[in-house]
DNA sequence: CTAAATGCAAATTGTTTGCAGAAAC
DNA sequence: GTTTCTGCAAACAATTTGCATTTAG
């Protein structure tokens, strides 16, 4: 039975390869299959969520090495912390273009946007401060279409 | 002797006391306490830090009492909870003037702005996506003046 | 009086760590 | 072979909760 892998992959195991590599680190089999349940699921995964996938494909994965390998995927670039409120960190793999989230308190939905005028603006603002910048994080909570709809 | 009391104390202990009467919840030597330090205390504190200051005023309160406080002073629109990126969350008072915040990755210094053309696009979004905004959060990581003269 | 609030300690929850055995290189 | 990695369970840290006691209304 040949395992579907999700999009990028290869690409992504290549990046952590190299990474593992320049580092004195090895290659783990766990490292990979972590890899690609993450990269298969959807955004903002809790540690949680992507524990109970990985089991499915290997139930003897426990969740400190599932901790362990996303540090390690946060150094090596391909994946990014991000932390709403809720109880439990989150998780969502760095793609080029970066965006922001509207968050939804009803439902919980996360919708992503871009916005270059807001980025420059910050820019602007940082520059303004003498700031360097070097990340940000832009969210807006609210109410969702759908909530909105279900309230009325 | 006279306790000398932050600036929006009588203010504050008001919006209180009125959240306290119609929610049928009692007023309390503690809340009080709680309240003027966290006023007097600066901005973005952590519950241990707002604890041990709270503590030289009246040595007995306790964590939870803190904690519970704290939440309560949420619900009622005194604090404002957030958290940026470390182990505790940190609590700031609500001010009229909306603002976002520029944290320096190195010393940790906060600094607050506010940038009324990046609001107003962030209202523009999300009336694009038929999402009613309730609040938001902006954040900025980087490097601030002074640590990077420190580098040089 | 009665219900709500406090203080304490114990419980929970999310995350990290120490260590013996397993797996990469 | 040697060193890193894993899985487990124990350790930790921040926060919450149960309960007997105190206190506000």
């Amino acid at each position: 039975m040949k395992i579907q892998h999700p999009p990028a992959y290869e690409e992504k195991l290549n990046q952590l390869r190299e990474y593992l590599a320049s580092h004195g680190l090895r290659n783990t089999q766990q490292r990979e299959v972590i890899l690609a349940e993450f990269l298969r699921l959807h955004e903002h995964v809790t540690i949680e969520e992507l524990c109970d996938q990985v089991r499915k494909v290997d139930p003897a994965i426990g969740y400190a090495t599932v901790y362990r390998t996303l540090k390690l995927f946060t150094e090596c670039g391909i994946a990014d912390k991000r932390d709403f409120g809720g109880a439990s960190a989150r998780f969502e793999s760095v793609s080029e273009e970066h965006h922001d989230h509207m968050i939804c308190n009803e439902c919980g939905e996360i919708i992503e946007f871009h916005n270059e005028d807001i980025e420059a603006l910050q820019e602007e603002v940082c520059a303004r401060h003498q700031f360097t910048m070097t990340s940000h994080r832009m969210e807006l909570y609210g109410v969702c279409e759908k909530c909105r709809r279900a309230r009325a």
